[in-house]
Formats: structure tokens, sequence, C-alpha cells
DNA sequence: CATGAATGAGGGTTCATTCAT
DNA sequence: GATGAATGAACCCTCATTCAT
């Protein structure tokens, strides 16, 4: 696993852009809740051969998982970013809102927050901490600058945005998940 | 004589047994996560020869939907009892505990809500009614005696804790989804 | 599972047929060399559906231990009534040929016996055991009566005609198998 | 694996060499029963491209023609040099352990004697002729000097150890098809 | 009404072979 | 010459659905 990064031979341009490329045509069929979707299929969208598919990804389960890894690691890095550049609360409503914004178009989110608290599929480990990591430290800024409690459980608040991204695909739903980030900040104030 | 007994009987009991206990298998089956579950193995677990599971349901569709319908039914007598012996906010409260509650062991409302918003799968049309019914008179209620925001959306409330329900499925899982309910309701109020 | 044994009724007389017109098939097949053909032709075969083959045969390799342990009973069957009605020498000599005859068309003993030694598959414990039992029981009771040496192998003369049955299957090949049963018997001799 | 670090500098490797070491990989392969071995898994071991392994050996049927064509005509070299040194039923009985010794580890002969007698595959006619010619020319020997009786088919007898060899896999087998060697030609004795 | 054998389309996966680099 | 990415036919197996008994 982690040699493979040593030993394997630099993937030809072709090679690199073919994977960037399934990756992408998953993460979109995923996203549209195509979550059965052939990996034919996704081979055929994206304009290569099934063999290919299998060059890139061992099987179905390392293709989603390649899917869930990218995306977690792009919303990791945006935690980082706004922890550095906003205070506490906004930090943490921003990334709320890009959150949703993410799980907008990709539901890909769903099987890693499945494991968020009991999942004992050990592929996404890895994709637990980081996501757990990225929340956690936005909102324990937030307990210490004071502007929430300190008995709200971070993972839960993913849990809620991820579950009205998830039931409702239809048009409009976005504005109204956006308005349901503050409903939670504001239901979390040590008031509250 | 014989024309007598036919005319004369109620169905089989024996056939609306197994159609509850079809219902039944495919619940707990459902709500166990085992959503693929091949119709083969929903029939035996009851007892029954597949073909018996046909004559009761059609497809698979019409279980799926069978059973939805089923839940949805006895969620939606809840939210009549509680409006009539509960005030507002707290009849609202109990009847979201009362959902989690449901969704605690039987994900199975997740397609529904699924449809809530942009839904175009016909078959979902009654139940989504139904449960939009639901919260939303409740909701009203709590709205009309000022202790909600009127621009909180009902459907939303549920979605959320959906959410809780549906990634946590791990143990403790239940009193964390409790404590949403009351974040949810207090990020509602008016000054919230 | 437990109740299976007890809920299973008795298969239909139709499914009887299919399982037995399978293992014809299959039987033929192997026998004739066609050791990698597909099962779904071995279906197409026997005029039944893929699913049918599958009802009755979880697997490729349990379809293949089927044939398998078809004929070796057959063959221990044919030990058993060889030795009450026979001389030592001859009982052997005739199941020998027997055997000839039997792996003639069907090369489905060779894996069979490649596990007689040092086989590590656990589904062909059975067979091995058939089968040495067989061909042991024989060259006991001529080793007792003094016709061959006592320090003949008897699965390597299973192993030898096996060979030329395997290796020789063109015409007449089966007079040249026999006469190496005498070659063999031969050279088991005492004095030999 | 690790030779990559080896092989990557070598500017351009000696085409001889490498069908050599593709054929060396081949062989050891086929003799531990892997024959199913994928060709891809060939190269990799051998540490070439697959383009590499097709460009020495047009496909796989052509792989596996060229290992038995090797393995044959060592076994023929050593029959002449026997046939020179030793009397005529001890050179017999050598080369015939000489053939245990090489299929010991390698049953790629199969196939090739698969083909001896009435072998439909135009690729093994010359192998046929090698191998044929080789036991021919020793029974023959042994024919003319009176030790073995003149209807013994000397195909037979490599067929009969190559049965020991195939089946017989584990340890210990080895000394048993010497034995065997022996049996067999006790039993071919003019008087046996 | 109940049963379960039969069906076959379709999905995941493997691997021989080709060909652009 | 060498390389390895790409291809896709072919295989094993699953499961929703039908229908004869």
């Amino acid at each position: 696993m982690k040699e493979d990064q040593t030993r394997r031979r630099r993937p030809r341009s072709d090679g690199r852009k073919n994977r960037e490329r399934l990756l992408e045509t998953a993460r979109t069929a995923f996203g549209s809740g195509e979550i059965d979707i052939p990996l034919d299929e996704i081979a055929r969208r994206t304009g290569v051969g099934i063999g290919t598919l299998y060059r890139h990804f061992a099987n179905r389960d390392a293709l989603i998982e390649a899917v869930y890894r990218d995306e977690l690691n792009r919303l990791a890095a945006a935690a980082t970013r706004l922890a550095e550049t906003h205070a506490p609360v906004e930090a943490l409503r921003a990334w709320l809102n890009l959150f949703v914004d993410y799980i907008a178009t990709k539901q890909v989110i769903a099987p890693a927050l499945n494991s968020l608290i009991g999942g004992t599929d050990a592929i996404y480990a890895d994709s637990r901490t980081v996501l757990t990591a990225a929340v956690g430290g936005l909102v324990t800024r937030a307990i210490e600058s004071g502007d929430i409690r300190p008995d709200i459980e971070p993972v839960d608040l993913l849990c809620a945005l991820g579950g009205v991204s998830n039931y409702a695909t239809g048009p409009g739903w976005e504005p109204r998940a956006k308005r349901l980030v503050d409903v939670l900040i504001a239901g979390s104030r040590p008031e509250g």
C-alpha cells in the first residue's frame, strides 16, 4: 500500500488523465444518486474500456473509496484555510456552507458519514479521521470563543446537513440547507 | 352450499397473516440496513415460498412501498393524537422524538423523504402528502402560537433528523438525535 | 438455517431430472477433455437456463465435485462386488480394467487422483478415502494371497493407468491401457 | 519489486537473454502447477513488460510450445547419450528415471504426451516425433537384446510415469515413481 | 392459495492481445 | 527493441420475476 507510491512507475500522462476522468464520472454519477451505476456504464461515459477502469481501480469498492477520499481531502483543506481567515463562528458557518456545497452535487460523503460513529468498515477509517478532525477543530474553536455550547456534538451537525442534501435533491434545496446551517448554529448558542 | 361458503367468508386469514409477516420481515431487514436483501431471502425468513411473496406484492417496489406506507400511516396517526393532547411546541417536540424512534430501527423512511421535494417517483406521491401533512400541521400550530419562526421549513426538520439516524447507526446515536431535536427547536425560535 | 433440513421439501421430479441431466452433460464434457467448458455452455447443452444449473450446483466447483463423487461411488461399488466374486488377483485385474473403462471417457478422475497424496483441497477428502479404500482392499487381498509383492503402492497403479488414459486419448488407446494392466500386475509379482 | 531497480539501469536487454528468462519463468510456473498463470504475471516475474513477452512469443500457445520443445530436446539428447554408455535395459531404466526427474518439477510434458497418439494439434507434431524417437530407440535396443518383450508399447511406459508424476505431487512421490520404473521393466520382461 | 423450480438479463471481474509511445 | 496502458470478449454468479404443479 504505502510502498506502492515508491515502487509504482510514473503513470503515462494518458493513464493519469483517464484516472482523473473516471473519478470525475463516478463522482458525478454517485452525486446524482446513481449509486448503483454499473462500472461498465462509468467506463462508457468516460469513453474508455472497462478494462481501463479496472487498471486504475482494482474493483468497485476501490473506485468508491477513491472518490470519497478525494472529496474529503478537499474539505479538510478548506477547514484549515477557513480557520486561519475567519472568526470562530463564522469559520464554522462558512465551512458548513461549504460542506453543503460539496454534498450538493455529490452525496458521496454519505458513506463516510455513515461510519462516523459506529462504522466498522476499515476502508473508511482514514476518511473518518479526516472529516472528524475538520469539523472538530472548527467547533472546538467556537466553543472556546464562547459562541456555542460545549455539549454540541460536531458530527451531528454534519449528519443533519447530510440529511437535507440527501433527502432533498430537487431544485431549491440548497438555500434551505443553508438556512438550516443558521438554525443549527442559532440552536447551538449558549443561551439557545 | 359451496358458494355460500365462498361468498360468505372474508379472505383467508392465512393470506392476511402472510402479508403481515412478509411486511414485518421486510421492515426489519430494511431497518437493519439490509437494503439490498433479495426477495428470496425475505420469503425464506418469513417461512413462505417466493411465489407467496409475489402473490401479495407485485414486485420489489410494491413491497418497499407497502413498508413505507405502513410506517407513514402510523406517524400520521401519532401527529393527530399529539396535536390534540399537547401544547404546540411540545406536540412538535414530542412528534419529532417519535419520528426519531421510528426511523431508529427503520431507515426505510429515507426513500420516501427522498422524494419529499423534487421526487418524481409517482409511487411516493401519497406518502409525501401524508408525511408533509403531519409535520406541517404541527409546525403551523407552533408558528401560530409564536413559538417558532414562520420561515421554518417543516420538512427540513425531518431531513435533519433523518440524516442523523441515517448516518449514525452505532450505539448511542439515539440520545444524540434527540438532543438535535432540541437544538433544532431552539434554533427555530423567533429570537433564535 | 437449521430448519432447512426440516423444511426442505422433496425435490420435484423435474428438478431431479434436470440435476441428473446436468451431471450427465458435465461428465461427458469433462470426459472429452473440455475441462474449461463454461457453465453457460453446460446449461445450454442440457437445454436449461444457467440459473437452473446454479440452483442445483452452487458454483463451478460444486458441479465438478458432484461429477467426481458420482464416478467414484460407482467404482467403489464395483470393487466390493468384484472382491466377492473373483479370486484376489483377478478381482484386482478386473477392477483395474474397469477403472480403465471409467476413465476412458471421463478424465474426471484426474483431480481426485491429484489429491490422493498431497492434495490439500478439502473437497476431495472423501473422494480420496473412497478410491483409496477401493484399490487398497483389492491389493491387500492379492498381497495376502501371495500374488503380488507387499511393497506395491496401490495408488500408484491407478496413477499409472490414469496417465495412459489421460495422455492417450486417441483411438486404440484402450487395449493398450489394458495391456498395461497386465504389465503392472506381472511386474508386481513376488518373483517379478 | 526490488529487482526493478536492478533492471532499470540495463540500457537494452539482450533479446536472447529475455527469451531465455521468460522460458525459465514459464517452465517454473507450469511446473509448480500454475498452469493458468496469466501472461502478465510471467512477464512481471521475469521483470520485463508484457509487450516484451509478446515480442518473443506470438501468443500463449507459442510460449507453452516453446517450453515443451525445450524440455523434450533435453530428454532426447539424454537418450542418445545413455544409449552410448549403458547396456540396453539399464539405458532404458536410467532414461525412464531421468524422465521422472524431468517431469518431477515440470508437468509440462503432459500436453505433449497428450498428443502422442491421437493428438490433432499440429504444433506438437515435432515434439511427438522427438519424444517417441527417444524412448523408441531405447526400447528397441532392449527388445533386440532380449531383455523385454517385443509387444511393449514404448510410449505407454511414459504415460504411466507421467500419470504418477502428474497425480502424485506430494512429498515422497519421487521414490514411488522410480519404484514404478522397476515394476514396469519387470513386468515387461519376456517371461514377465 | 402456496410453492419453488426455472429463467435469463445483467453486473463484477479477469486476462489475452494490441498498439502508441 | 521495450514498455505498459488500453481494450473487450468471455466467464462466473446473483436475483427479480414467471409459471407449472
